[in-house]
DNA sequence: GAGTTATGGTCTCGTTTCGTTACCAACGAT
DNA sequence: ATCGTTGGTAACGAAACGAGACCATAACTC
């Protein structure tokens, strides 16, 4: 068998692996398959990020405009139409001047947030890991460029 | 306050909101900011499917290619190595010919399947209300343009 | 011994998406 | 009259992506 030493890893419950395998036999073209539809829809640069930033309170767009610096006007716009469009975000148009828009999780939106709570929490722990690993790949793959030079 | 009506709603665990809080507060820069890190990383478009695809048991590239019949092999060596770098997946060569390559979990790749059934599982339930939205919003969209024409 | 098949890629090229910057409309304050 | 503020949109160059051709090797076929 694949897993012989199943015992000394970490733990993934045979009901997450059949659920795997169910999704999986059914085929995993976008087009038939939920979880790649969603996938690829907040599985973008930004959508995670801003669900996450609008978890506690809504939000003005400058406001997660200036918390996520990095983001342009541009692709905040993008991105937030794209929540709205999939029924996560709800924006509200407050008709002074200037305008005053803001955006809030629909009761949707907020039942994804545990979700990817468990991904954050995840991502937390294992941070240094992961960038250790990479530090490694990338000492090991200059390694092997200067050899075959 | 913001959430009169919270009980009806979805419940979001105030630990939760606290956690995003938090890590709010430090700033959300790709460079501090581990979450925007691992996000970045396996928050593209076939990460986070070639690792559940991998959860049972190692797969061959051809393998792979065959059951996301819309990757492509650059993209699919693109994703491998990127999961490889990041200590996620391990590549085993068998000098063979034609040659053999598969890949399989690491500890660190095991780890992080508990959390992405949590959003497999929220994608399988709420994928026809998703679906219901953007066709509502799609509608309105159409409607809205049709006026201002 | 020539031709076919299989694997795990890489290379090239055209398309799509992204990020940067400039610009806009409307009004209140100076 | 001019400036500043907000929530965008338009245009353009840069980067990422997708489709497909190509490659090395050896076993198998004819």
């Amino acid at each position: 068998m694949t897993r012989e030493h199943a015992d000394n890893l970490p733990e993934v419950p045979e009901e997450i692996i059949q659920h795997f395998d169910q999704w999986q036999a059914e085929g995993v073209d976008a087009s038939n398959c939920p979880v790649r539809d969603v996938l690829d829809r907040i599985g973008d640069k930004w959508s995670v990020l801003i669900l996450m930033l609008l978890a506690r309170e809504p939000k003005r767009f400058s406001a997660l405009n200036n918390v996520v610096s990095d983001i342009s006007k541009r692709m905040l716009t993008q991105t937030l139409r794209a929540l709205q469009r999939d029924g996560l975000v709800e924006r509200t148009v407050y008709p002074t001047t200037p305008p005053r828009v803001d955006y809030r999780l629909t009761d949707l939106g907020r039942s994804v947030l545990q979700p990817l709570a468990g991904l954050i929490v995840w991502a937390d722990k294992r941070h240094d890991e992961i960038r250790i690993a990479r530090d490694t790949f990338d000492k090991e793959e200059a390694i092997a460029a200067r050899l075959s030079a």
